[in-house]
RNA sequence: GGGUCCUUAGCUCAGUUGGUUAGAGCGCUACGUUGACAUCGUAGAGGUCGGUGGUUCGAAUCCACUAGGACCCACCA
């Protein structure tokens, strides 16, 4: 104290107050009946993930409403934790087995393999979590919770034991999606259609009976080797006659049936379609309601099997060409015409899924699905924004079931056991049985593993330690769940966010949030998705090295618009860094005058304050209103916006410059004692959205006692009795009038420093207005250098004066000798100008019948008060001009 | 084929239930090293809110159509 501030540094402040939190216990919540609790869930980031920018966005919105309801006097929980990430996890550690020995995982063996997964994570899978710590999470990290602990893993098990039993999980074999580069099975949602340009292939299939031939069209002729039919639409009359004969499958030489089925599409290619049901999702119906052959001839990395004849063993595209190439040299190869087609995509190895049947574990959604939906129906979870609502309708309400078995090492054992046969493999003959424990010794688990949301869709619960039955979980549970709000962005909605609904009301029978923020996603400055592969990602450690912490998560709230994507750009953080210095210098202004040790309370009462002091205070007491209320919609950014104006246009340039002393003076105990209030609140106000660097001030404006941090502190709470809008009012004509005269010093070019004189002339019975502006004529000296403002009523304007308008008020400054009426007539007109468009706007508007009967009588009544003002002004300015002669 | 979102100042974007002289940051122009801050201050320029039509006393805001862009979903070979 009493001394003035080092230059502002992130770097130090940062760590000094995280570790300070951390070790002190600020981020913990434990039950406390007295208080509310109020609980966020993190996203669980993979344990391969690395921080990216969408992690700082969602971060920073998940700690400032954390920090916020704490100061509110809410028990906050913010819940963190890693999930393990079965793909990703599996990808990584096997291209650094590959790298560091050469190895894949299969020469390593199952349990080999797994357990370099978990060395793996012990040595990379924290990283994440103290990238986060950078930011200034503050969540509890005591509770920190991983999907692969010991207790999650049979929270996991339970839940497929009991939807098992509840017949909501089944096995079967179906078509599914099928990757061959991860080799396994995916979900739907994993599966994303692209558009490609591809081929139509026109195949003549000779007719059996020698009689000529059928054409068909496909895209995908190497699925030719599996056909089982030709099907046409039995009202076509071109092929009636050809229905129930056998056409030859060429290349194999086999004999197909024509069959009928009205899910042929005449006008589309030749109006004839191989049925290939092993290969795709309608040629499988139209197999299974025509009782065909399933003839798969793929293996299981996408090459052709020994069904497939001679192009056994080729890879599909590689057997695609041959197969064309093989038809052309036969004839059979009609034409062949360019066309748009959808291609599905594995989102994770973006390799070309291919449909196969196969037998895998799936979840029967409906029931899941019907519930969540009335859920949000009810209104008992709301969306923000809410129009994600109708794609979370959408969704659910055409659910298909879902596909949980995965055929990797990385993930939760399928807890389904089966016996062995007498070479000890599984023997698919006996029943198999489903139970989180081996049933008898001896019996062997099944081979897959669960998806990886099949485990995150219950972190809501399970986290709290759900299903144990322990006293101190079951209080938790009951304390802690539900939570108030999920922070993601819209890409899980599928995978997660609904998911979390369906697991959290079958299983806990409630809801496990009430409120969704949905945020944008993060792009590059040309709206790009950021990604590795274009190098166009911004690293938010980075970022935070370079401007801080606090400035980064200043930025980014102040970008995030209700649902908007962010299209970021580096120097956006410059804003936060630049408002971040302005804070910490504002210190200075009043801080360099106080003396240690001495504890600055207000002793004044409101009345008594400065103007400007009860101006600040009002303002101060009017944006607090304003902020609860914008937080409390999500709108964050409007929040900070109105902090930020408050802080840098009201308490910096006006309150803090009004609050100086005159050179070589001190300023008085009295007026620090107010400044330090006012910052302190502003400090408070600011410290969710801007953490480090608040509480580093915080501590410098007072001694305190241990535990008296600004992080626990009580949110500032709106004091009407200190809200004077007359204040604001006075002080709103002296800022008016103040940058008038400012105005007219720049058009003259007189130098913003020299002193010039002014008379202030009011109009006629504001004695009020007249002994506050005499009272506070330093402010007029103090920012715009006006020696000893004459202030009265009536008061004559000099000869060859420049003049400031503001309502029925004037401003008269005679620059004697440096007056150049044609500027000032310039000026004049142009004010003039402005001013007549704007009362022609008014009055043409109030010349309107309808409006005046028609419109609310207050907004007429405005449009009114509006018209007159503004011909007053124009009245003064047009005399002003005359005078000039 | 269905659906959602975006188009507002040179750039990036706010703008809540229709009534504001349409705002912010950056950039731009002029001036300014007055004891917090040049990561700053003061003053200023800059917008017929993509287009057309409609509803309304009144539209950036509501409706319809339309142009351009982004995204989600979908089994047309």
């Amino acid at each position: 104290m009493a001394v003035k501030l080092a230059a502002y540094d992130p770097q130090t402040i940062e760590t000094k107050w995280y570790a300070f939190w951390e070790e002190n216990g600020y981020f913990a919540a434990r039950r406390d009946p007295s208080k509310k609790p109020h609980v966020i869930v993190m996203p669980p980031p993979n344990v391969t993930g690395r921080l990216h920018m969408g992690h700082a966005l969602q971060d920073t919105v998940q700690d400032a409403l954390t920090r916020l309801r704490r100061m509110q006097g809410y028990e906050a929980l913010w819940m963190p934790g890693k999930d393990h990430a079965g793909i990703a996890t599996q990808n990584v550690v096997e291209r650094a087995l590959k790298a560091a020995e050469g190895k894949s995982r299969h020469d390593l063996g199952r349990e080999a393999f797994v357990e370099k997964c978990w060395e793996w994570v012990g040595e990379y899978g924290n990283i994440i979590l103290d990238q986060k710590r950078r930011l200034g999470d503050s969540c509890d990290w005591g509770r920190e919770r991983f999907t692969f602990d010991d207790a999650y893993v049979k929270a996991v098990q339970h839940v497929f034991v009991k939807l098992y039993d509840a017949g909501l999980i089944y096995r079967g074999e179906y078509l599914i999606n099928w990757c061959p580069v991860d080799m396994t099975a995916l979900s739907d949602e994993e599966v994303d259609n692209v558009e490609r340009d591809g081929f139509l292939w026109y195949i003549r299939y000779p007719l059996e009976d020698g009689s000529g031939h059928l054409t068909i069209a496909t895209t995908r002729p190497e699925t030719m080797l599996g056909d089982a039919a030709i099907a046409v639409h039995p009202e076509d009359e071109r092929y009636a006659h050809l229905i129930g004969k056998n056409a030859i499958l060429p290349l194999l030489n086999r004999p197909i049936p024509i069959i009928a089925d009205e899910y042929v599409k005449r006008e589309f290619g030749a109006g004839a379609l191989k049925v290939t049901p092993a290969h795709d999702k309608n040629d499988f119906e139209i197999g299974q309601k025509h009782g065909l052959e399933c003839i798969g001839i793929m293996n299981l990395d996408a090459t052709i099997n020994a069904m497939g004849g001679p192009y056994a063993g080729l890879d599909r595209f590689v057997a695609r060409e041959r197969i064309v190439a093989d038809l052309e040299a036969l004839g059979l190869l009609d034409k062949t015409e360019p066309h748009k087609l959808t291609v599905p995509i594995s989102s994770r190895s973006k390799a070309v899924i291919e449909p196969l049947i196969s037998r895998q574990w799936f979840v029967r959604m409906k029931p899941l699905a019907d519930p969540a939906v009335e859920a949000v129906r009810s209104g008992k979870v709301t969306f923000y924004p809410k129009r994600w609502e109708n794609e979370y309708y959408r969704w659910l309400e055409n659910i298909r079931d879902w596909c949980i078995s995965r055929q990797l090492w990385w993930g939760h054992r399928i807890p389904v056991w089966y016996y062995p046969d007498a070479q000890g493999a599984i023997d698919e003959s006996r029943p198999f049985l489903v139970s989180v424990e081996q049933p008898e010794p001896g019996m062997l688990q099944d081979e897959d593993v669960l998806d990886t949301w099949f485990s995150s869709w219950l972190w809501p619960f399970a986290t709290l330690g759900w299903p144990q039955e322990k006293e101190s979980i079951k209080q938790d549970l009951a304390y802690f769940y539900p939570g108030q709000v999920l922070v993601s962005g819209y890409d899980i909605l599928f995978f997660w966010i609904a998911r979390m609904i369906m697991a959290g009301q079958y299983f806990m029978g409630d809801i496990p949030y009430r409120d969704i923020f949905i945020t944008g996603m993060i792009k590059d400055k040309q709206g790009r998705w950021m990604s590795k592969s274009l190098g166009n990602g911004i690293d938010p450690l980075e970022m935070i090295e370079q401007y801080g912490a606090d400035a980064v998560r200043f930025s980014l709230t102040v970008l995030c618009a209700q649902g908007q994507d962010i299209k970021l750009d580096p120097t956006k953080f410059e804003m936060g860094r630049n408002f971040a210095n302005k804070i910490w210098n504002a210190f200075n202004v009043f801080g360099q005058f106080m003396d240690e040790g001495v504890a600055y309370r207000r002793t004044r009462r409101f009345e008594d304050l400065e103007l400007v002091e009860r101006w600040m205070l009002t303002r101060l007491n009017q944006t607090i209103v304003e902020v609860n209320e914008d937080i409390d919609r999500y709108r964050l950014n409007d929040a900070i916006t109105k902090i930020y104006t408050l802080f840098w246009g009201d308490f910096c340039d006006w309150y803090l410059e009004l609050i100086k002393p005159a050179p070589g003076q001190a300023v008085a105990a009295e007026t620090i004692a107010l400044a330090v209030e006012i910052y302190e609140k502003l400090l408070q106000l600011l410290h969710p959205f801007m953490p480090f660097i608040t509480e580093d001030l915080w501590w410098r404006l007072r001694t305190r006692e241990a535990g008296d941090a600004c992080i626990s502190s009580a949110w500032p709470v709106s004091n009407p009795a200190e809200i004077d809008p007359s204040a604001v009012e006075a002080l709103g004509l002296m800022q008016a009038l103040i940058s008038g005269i400012r105005n007219v010093k720049n058009e003259y070019n007189v130098s913003p420093g020299k002193e010039i004189e002014a008379i202030l002339n009011l109009p006629a019975g504001a004695n009020g207005l007249q002994q506050t502006m005499e009272a506070n004529k330093r402010y007029f000296e103090r920012l715009a250098k006006v020696k000893d403002l004459k202030v009265g009523v009536g008061q004559a304007k000099p000869k060859a004066s420049a003049s400031v308008v503001v309502g029925a008020n004037e401003v008269y400054i005679p620059l004697a000798g440096m007056i150049d009426l044609s500027i000032e007539r310039d000026r004049l007109n142009k004010e003039i100008a402005q001013k007549e468009q704007y009362v022609q706007a008014v009055l043409k508007k109030l010349g309107n019948e309808s409006f005046v009967a028609r419109a609310p009588a207050e907004v007429v009544q405005g449009e009114r008060d509006k018209a007159s003002q503004a011909e007053d002004e124009l009245g003064r300015l047009r005399a002003n001009l005359a005078d000039l002669g």
